[in-house]
DNA sequence: CTTAACCTTCCAGCAACTGAAAGAGCTATC
DNA sequence: GATAGCTCTTTCAGTTGCTGGAAGGTTAAG
């Protein structure tokens, strides 16, 4: 067993090995150890512990955390990740709930884009009309004071 | 007007200056109160305060007060707001900066925008070669799971 | 005088982490 | 076996921008 400990960190990344400090997890799977130790707070994956009191992750654990770390890079909340993760971890789930699912956000994603390009259309506008140099006159401030002469 | 009768009342009597409680500051900004008092403790509105203790905002603190509140609705932080006050404060302020700093929100929004873009396209494939029936195979959690093989 | 609508402060919590402090454990090297 | 230099532990606090609620004081109206 000794042989295997710091080989763990330095050379073991994909084989199938018992389980794995905080640290190696925190490598392979591409999140921050203060990430993953605030995902078992919040009760997300709740590794055992060694008799020394560090964290021991599961293959099935790491295989976890990269989903959370996959669905969070999709735009899923937390919450939304735990439902994801039921569903994924239910062998009799059915796809259409996730796909169900995954439509809602891409709705909620694009109803975001379109507020943001609304906004950007709005600043940039403004700052066209903004003639840069050093007179005071700003048409971006003057809107954003209430002027409705400054603009159009 | 409605909304002045009863603070008309009262001030006028006692002074030419037209000052406010923070429920008349909230209706005619379109804060909450809630935010306006944060806004108090964050050091961007102190107001005076009135013999009971109550919030007395003049005529110009609540025009800064809906200022933000453009601001905030343009997508600037709270510190890009302070920002974008003292600049608006400042008589001898140049608008190139204000532009500078527009122009840079915009293309922040925009990079804002390329993201999602990319996140709903990633999302609506995968959710479109999920076939959306009983079947326990599905795409989007093969590919959150890190399955390659799963899509294309 | 009572009641309702104001106003006040303080405490707590949301999401999803991140930083820092203080201490214990482990490993390599001398 | 001492020591340097990692990794690991816990706990508290901070981030951003608010929002909710409790407990209580003030004011206006009927």
């Amino acid at each position: 067993m000794a042989i295997f400990k710091r080989q763990l960190h330095k050379n073991v990344k994909k084989s199938r090995v018992l389980s794995m400090n905080i640290g190696l997890v925190s490598e392979i799977s591409g999140l921050p150890a203060k990430t993953i130790r605030y995902y078992e707070d919040i009760a997300l994956v709740k590794p055992a512990r060694s008799q020394n009191g560090y964290r021991n992750y599961s293959q099935s654990e790491a295989d976890t955390l990269i989903f959370v770390k996959r669905a969070r890079g999709l735009g899923f909340t937390i919450d939304e990740c735990r439902s994801l993760l039921s569903l994924y971890q239910d062998k009799n789930r059915a796809s259409a709930d996730v796909k169900k699912f995954a439509l809602l956000k891409v709705r909620q994603i694009e109803t975001r884009i379109k507020e943001l390009n609304k906004l950007s259309a709005t600043l940039n506008h403004l700052a066209q009309n903004c003639h840069g140099d050093n007179r005071p006159d700003c048409p971006i401030l003057n809107e954003l004071s209430g002027d409705k002469s400054a603009d159009e």
